[in-house]
RNA sequence: GCGGCUGUAGCUCAGCGGAUUAGAGCAUCGGUCUACGGAACCGAGGGUCGGGGGUUCGAAUCCCUCCAGCCGCACCA
């Protein structure tokens, strides 16, 4: 089916060619009409006319008698209302639409995401939380509309701190220290080797010679790294679980994945003339970059101990993954601290001709996870805090508020429903703004039933299949008449015909709060309805229409959410 | 110092490819309803959109400048 959004901006991108080609008709809702278009303005300042000649030509063009009425308002904006004729074959379609408007690409891209990114021996943090829920997001969007997703979760599991961990690792005894991994127990065991490579030097010495082992590919070594190795990805696969993301072992390819490629990478960059010796450092300096004296800055791809940087390994895995992997789409959800680094990383990709321009190649960059106190989120004691305490806490508190408004579910179904509203109360919050802000973690806030919060969304939902419950009987779509008289009806009709747009421009810019803002949107448009439009106790057409009305709704919020990453269960 | 991001109601946030009266949630106050889940609905108060300048018929939105805060700026990723 064509959406409303596209049915108006066809009609009216006719009439606007047919003043000048390609004139954007700047197409929007609008609280004046249901839409409005705000084109005219700018097209008559380039043509040198009167806007209102203008938006009569355009209107005098434009063929929407079947679709909305039009009137020409202020200056010259476009108001449109829509006819409730369309309103109702609009709403039927919806209702016979599995995808409710959204269209499936014809020919679907591939797109590479890189998010969540954990380090091995090490805990997952708040940190992580933005990178693995945005990009999850994104991962199921894309994949709901026919692209197909590589998820690269690019693990930091090689560097020179890998010879510590491992000499800790055989002073436990492998036993003992894969049972203290394998309960996730990772910064206490990362911070245990620590301690001991700052404090006893024949420690730090094994340290250095294990390092050294580990990069000449000792077969013993690499045995004991990859029992850290799979442990920890283990451990992270739990907490993805708990946090209900798509990544799975298969996803994980961390940087050691690289190692290979990266003599190649310097070569290549060498051959290209890029590679420039700096201070004993093999660099490329693209332009643009400045350091703190104002001279230009150097990306580092080989160090001058000869090791490779991180920059190189970020090279060999965008090369590998334009010329192996074939991606149309390379997206990074990477925190703004890495803005610098990763332009330079672009840049040096492109002079090395590594990055077609066809490719389309961007960081998905997100702000910070405050604190009440507007500082980075840290636990009263000032150490970061472990993911899964975040989502445990979360958990609790849904179980306290469940217990609070006497739910008659109990047993293992509350548990699971306490963790469907855990995670929508913490994934919504961190979705709902725009991603680039950093946003205060307030748990008590993003568990409220009441206001803009995953759990509201999910309670308007619950309260909906608890229509469906009471009916009885199975109900069919059946043939309803959208007549929208009451004005309720009309404005929930208007809401649930926006979701491809919604959908859409929530993709293509890549905001994931876009939707969020519509989701809720909808709930609050069905509140209304619900509380002026009785529906059970309505009889007949009204009844049906009523009905359906509220299988649609129920479908939206359930699609939204849903690719989003969060579940709508039927009861709560 | 250079670069980037941020500054919108008491609080948390939308809006920023310029446009018709600056929105929402929470909180506050006032109503509704013997209600299909009141975890509701309707309404009110509350903002010189950080300050100043500019472009424009029109700026929260574009440009310049200043102030405040956060982040990055060579071998840790």
């Amino acid at each position: 089916m064509t959406s409303t959004y596209e049915t108006l901006l066809t009609r009216l991108q006719v009439a606007f060619d047919a003043v000048e080609l390609g004139a954007d008709p700047v197409l929007r809702t609008s609280d004046r009409g249901d839409y409005q278009a705000n084109g005219v303005m700018a097209l008559a300042k380039r043509l040198g006319r009167a806007p209102r000649d203008v938006a009569v030509e355009i209107v005098g063009a434009a063929q929407l008698d079947d679709v909305a009425d039009v009137e020409i308002a202020g200056p010259g904006f476009l108001n449109l209302t829509l006819r409730s004729s369309f309103l109702d074959r609009q709403l039927s379609s919806l209702a016979l639409d599995p995808r409710l408007g959204v269209t499936e690409a014809s020919s679907g891209k591939r797109v590479i995401i890189d998010y969540s990114a954990p380090n091995v021996a090490k805990e997952m943090h708040v940190g992580h939380l933005r990178s693995t829920v945005i990009g999850d997001a994104l991962a199921r969007m894309y994949r709901y509309a026919g692209h197909e997703v590589i998820a690269r979760n690019h693990v930091g599991d090689w560097g020179t701190n890998f010879g510590m961990l491992i000499e800790h690792l055989l002073d436990l005894g492998e036993d003992r220290a894969v049972a203290t991994l394998s309960i996730g127990d990772l910064d206490a065991f990362y911070r245990e080797a620590r301690v001991k490579f700052d404090a006893d030097d024949a420690f730090k010495e094994r340290s250095r010679a294990r390092v050294v082992s580990l990069q000449g590919g000792d077969p013993e070594t690499l045995r004991l790294w990859h029992v850290l190795v799979d442990e920890s990805l283990a451990y992270f696969n739990e907490v993805y679980t708990k946090l209900d993301v798509t990544l799975t072992s298969s996803d994980a390819v961390g940087e050691s994945y690289y190692n290979d490629m990266l003599e190649g990478v310097v070569r290549d960059l060498d051959d290209a003339g890029l590679l420039v010796e700096s201070e004993g450092a093999l660099c490329v300096f693209p332009s643009g970059f400045q350091n703190r004296e104002g001279e230009r800055l150097p990306l580092i791809v080989r160090k001058s101990d000869d090791g490779f940087g991180y920059a190189a390994s970020d090279l060999a895995a965008l090369r590998d993954r334009v010329t192996t992997l074939h991606g149309d789409e390379l997206l990074y959800v990477v925190g703004a601290p890495q803005v610098q680094h990763l332009e330079m990383v672009f840049a040096v990709a492109r002079l090395a001709h590594w990055l077609p321009d066809a490719v389309r190649c961007e960081q998905v960059v997100f702000g910070n996870v405050l604190g009440a106190d507007h500082k980075m989120f840290k636990s009263r004691g000032g150490e970061t805090v472990k993911l899964v305490r975040l989502v445990d806490e979360a958990i609790e508190r849904a179980y306290v508020i469940l217990d609070e408004r006497g739910t008659d579910i109990d047993g293992d179904a509350k548990f699971h429903l306490a963790e469907q509203i855990a995670r929508a109360a913490i994934k919504y919050a961190d979705l709902a703004t725009e991603r680039q802000h950093d946003y205060v973690f307030d748990l008590d806030r993003m568990i409220a039933f009441e206001g803009d919060t995953g759990p509201y969304l999910q309670y308007a939902h619950a309260r909906l299949r608890s229509i469906f419950r009471r009916l009885g009987e199975a109900w069919q779509p059946g043939n309803a008449h959208f007549a929208l008289e009451a004005k309720a009806e009309r404005e929930l009709a208007l809401g649930l015909v926006g979701l491809p747009e919604a959908f859409n421009s929530s993709l293509s810019s890549l905001q994931p709060h876009r939707l969020c803002t519509y989701l809720f949107d909808v709930a609050q448009r069905f509140t209304s309805f619900y509380d002026a439009c009785p529906v059970l106790a309505s009889e007949g057409a009204l009844r049906e229409e009523r009905l359906a009305l509220c299988e649609l709704t129920s479908r939206t919020l359930e699609l939204g959410l849903s690719v989003l990453g969060i579940d709508a269960p039927d009861q709560m």
